[in-house]
DNA sequence: GCTCTTGATTAGAGCGCTTCAACACTTTAT
DNA sequence: ATAAAGTGTTGAAGCGCTCTAATCAAGAGC
C-alpha cells in the first residue's frame, strides 16, 4: 500500500479511500491510485482491512456433515443471501463428529466472523451459551437440544415432528398399521422426527404398534436395521426412515434380500434431496425448503447485527412429496404385528 | 489480551508466550495466565495474530460445485490432510461459474492463504498466471485448459482420457458399437473424457461410428439430448455420460420414455460417487480416488512452502467399476449405426 | 482584503497480536 | 569473588490497514 502511494504520488490515507470507493475523491487522483495499484499488483490484506475496521463481513457457517447433500444446498441458501449483503461466508464442515464441531465453532469465533450459523449440527445449549453471547447464532434444520428458548440464539427450522406426522398419516390412509420407524440415532434432528412418528401413531390408534429402531444418518446406518428386521418374525409393511440418505441405504438392503418396494413394503424418506427424485428410487419424503431456510438464517443474522435483541425462532412447513415408494400393504399382510398373547400364526405373510 | 495479562500481573509479551504453548514460561506464571485467561473468556484474534505472524496457515478451498457428491468428498480429503498438518481451510464454492470463480480466487488471495486448492474449476491459465505466483496452487480433478505445464499451479487428476478408454473398451468388449457420448460441455474434464472417447472408438475400429453430445454436469442436461436422440431414427446401444450426475439423468429420461437399461441400451457414468453405488441404479462409472486426491493436493502445497519450485503433477488411474446398467447390446441391434448411404433399413430396431 | 465555507488530502494513532533485543535474575564454572 | 552461561520476562516496534481530526487550497461572501 506504501509502494502504491509513492507510486502514485499521494499518501497511504488517500491509497485507502480508492480502495475503499470513497466519493470524496478526485477523478484525477483516483484514476492515477487505481493505475499504481494495477501496475503494482496490489492486493489489500483482508486481515489488516479487518483488525482496522473492526469488522470482518464474515458469516461463519458450520455444518454437519458436507456430503449430505441436503446441508449443501442449505449452505447454498445462506451463500446466496449472504452474497447479497456483501457479506462473505466460511464454511467448515463437522463431519458429524461433536467435538470437531466444538472446535470448529472456537475457530470461526477466533475468525471474528459477524454471524454464525449452524447448520444441522448437534451442539447443545451448553455448547453455545458462551459463544452466542459473542456473535449472533442462528441454527438451521436443527433445534438446539433440550430448550425452547435460548435467548440468544435463533433458530430456522421445518417441522420435523408435522413431516413424520404427514408421513404416518401418508401410511395409515394406504391402509399401513405396522410402520416401523428408523430414527437418526444422535442426530440434531432426531427427536423431533420420532416424536413426530409416535404421535401420528397414536391418533391413528396405533400406537401399541409403535416401533423405532435406531439408525443413524447414512447409508451404511441401514444395513444393520434391516438385517434385524428381516430375521423377525413379523415384518413391518412401512419403513418410515430419518433422512433420504438412510432411506437410500434401506432401500439397498431390501433389494438384496429381494424385498420389493413398495408391492411388499412401503417406504419414506425425509428432507427431499435430489437422489430421493432420481426416477429409479421415485422416493417418497418430506421436502425442506432448504434454499430458503439458508436465506432465513442469513436475514435472522443481519437482524441481529441491525440491534434486535429478542430470540426469533421460524418454523417452516413441510411437505409430503409422494413418489413411488409407497402404497398400499400386500394383501393379507395387514392387522397388528404383535397379536395378543400366543396367537402369533406362525404363517403370517413377511413383507 | 491486556486485560488477561494484567489480571494475570505479567506482561502482554507473556501472554502471548503461553497461549503459543511457547516452552520457556514458568509451570507458574503459564496457570496463572490461563486462568486469567479462562476467567475472563479470552480468545485470541485470529486476524490479528495472523497479521502479526505474517502467515494464516489457512488453505483456501475454491470448489466447482459443493452440490456434486465428488467435490465434496474431494474436500473432505483436502481438509483431512490439512487438519493433520495443523492448517485451517476455508471452502468457497463457485458454483459453475467462472466469474464466481474468478472472484473467489481473488478472495482468497487477499485472505492471505497460504496455498489454493482449486477443485474442478474452469479457470484457464490466464485467470491462474498472476495468482500461481503469489500463492502455491493446485489444481484437483480438472487441468489447467490448455496449458501442459504452467510452472506455478501444480496438478493432481486422474487420468481422464484413460478412464474413458477403459469404458468404451468395456462397452465394446460387451458387442456394443452405436456409443453415443453425452460430455460435460465446458466443464474442466470434459475435453480430456471426450478425447479418451474418440480415441477408445477408433482403436476399436469405430472412429466413424463415434458421436459426441453436448451435455453438462447435473441431471437437467441430460433431458434435451435424450429427448433429441429419442427422436432420431437409429439409436445407440450404449451411452457413456460425462459423470455420475448427468448419467443419473440420463437414467431417468430413459425410463420415462420406457427403455429399459441395461436390455435396450447400456449406461455408463464418471467418478464413482455413492449415487452410482446405490442399487436402483447400480450405475457402471469410474472411480476417482477423491480423498487420496484431496489429500495429495495438500501434499502438493506443503512441498511448495517447503520450498518445492518445479511443479509436479500426479495423475491417478482410473478404475473402471462394473455394476448393472451395462450389459450386451440389445439382440440385432449391433451393427454401425449408419449404414452407407441409402441402406438404411427402416425397421431397424429402436434400442 | 479579510473571514468563512467547502472539499480534497494527509498525518498519525490505533486495531490485537508476535517477536526481537534487552534485561534481570539464577546457576555454574573458574 | 567474578565471569560466563542459562532462564524467564518484558518493552517496544511493527504487521497492513482504517479513520478521525487536522491541514491545505480555493472559491464565496462581505
Amino acid at each position: 500500500m506504501e509502494d502504491v502511494a509513492e507510486r502514485a504520488d499521494v499518501s497511504r490515507a488517500l491509497v485507502s479511500l480508492v480502495i475503499n470507493g470513497s466519493p470524496k475523491v478526485s477523478e484525477q487522483k483516483r484514476r492515477r491510485v487505481l493505475e499504481a495499484a494495477r501496475a503494482l499488483g496490489y492486493r489489500p490484506n483482508l486481515m489488516a482491512r479487518s483488525l482496522a475496521q473492526q469488522r470482518t463481513r464474515i458469516i461463519g457457517v458450520l455444518v454437519n456433515d458436507l456430503r449430505n447433500p441436503f446441508f449443501a444446498e442449505v449452505v447454498e441458501g445462506v451463500e446466496t443471501a449472504a452474497e447479497s449483503d456483501e457479506f462473505g461466508i466460511v464454511v467448515l464442515n463437522g463431519r458429524r463428529d461433536r467435538s470437531r464441531e466444538l472446535a470448529a465453532v472456537e475457530t470461526l469465533v477466533q475468525l471474528q466472523v459477524e454471524g454464525l450459523a449452524l447448520v444441522g449440527t448437534q451442539l447443545d445449549r451448553d455448547d453455545l451459551a458462551e459463544v452466542s453471547d459473542i456473535v449472533p447464532t442462528v441454527m438451521v434444520a436443527s433445534d438446539l437440544v433440550g430448550s425452547l428458548d435460548h435467548p440468544g440464539v435463533d433458530a430456522i427450522v421445518t417441522d420435523g415432528r408435522r413431516g413424520a406426522e404427514l408421513v404416518v398419516e401418508h401410511l395409515v390412509s394406504l391402509g399401513h398399521e405396522r410402520i416401523l420407524h428408523i430414527d437418526g440415532a444422535d442426530n440434531a434432528s432426531a427427536a423431533e422426527r420420532r416424536q413426530g412418528y409416535l404421535r401420528g401413531m397414536e391418533a391413528a390408534g396405533l400406537g401399541g404398534q409403535a416401533d423405532v429402531r435406531t439408525g443413524g444418518d447414512d447409508e451404511a446406518a441401514a444395513f444393520a436395521v434391516i438385517d434385524e428386521v428381516l430375521a423377525e418374525p413379523v415384518a413391518p409393511t412401512a419403513i418410515f426412515a430419518f433422512n433420504d440418505l438412510l432411506a437410500a441405504g434401506v432401500l439397498d438392503r431390501l433389494d438384496d434380500a429381494g424385498v420389493s418396494v413398495p408391492a411388499d413394503v412401503s417406504l419414506v424418506g425425509f428432507d427431499n434431496t435430489f437422489i430421493a427424485a432420481l426416477h429409479h428410487l421415485a422416493l417418497t419424503t418430506v421436502n425442506q425448503p432448504r434454499l430458503t431456510m439458508g436465506e432465513m438464517a442469513v436475514a435472522a443474522l443481519l437482524e441481529r447485527l441491525n440491534g434486535r435483541d429478542q430470540p426469533v425462532r421460524h418454523t417452516l412447513e413441510p411437505e409430503l412429496v409422494v413418489r413411488g415408494t409407497t402404497g398400499p400393504p400386500p394383501p393379507g399382510a395387514a392387522g397388528p404385528g404383535r397379536s395378543p398373547a400366543g396367537a402369533r400364526s406362525p404363517g403370517r405373510p413377511r413383507f
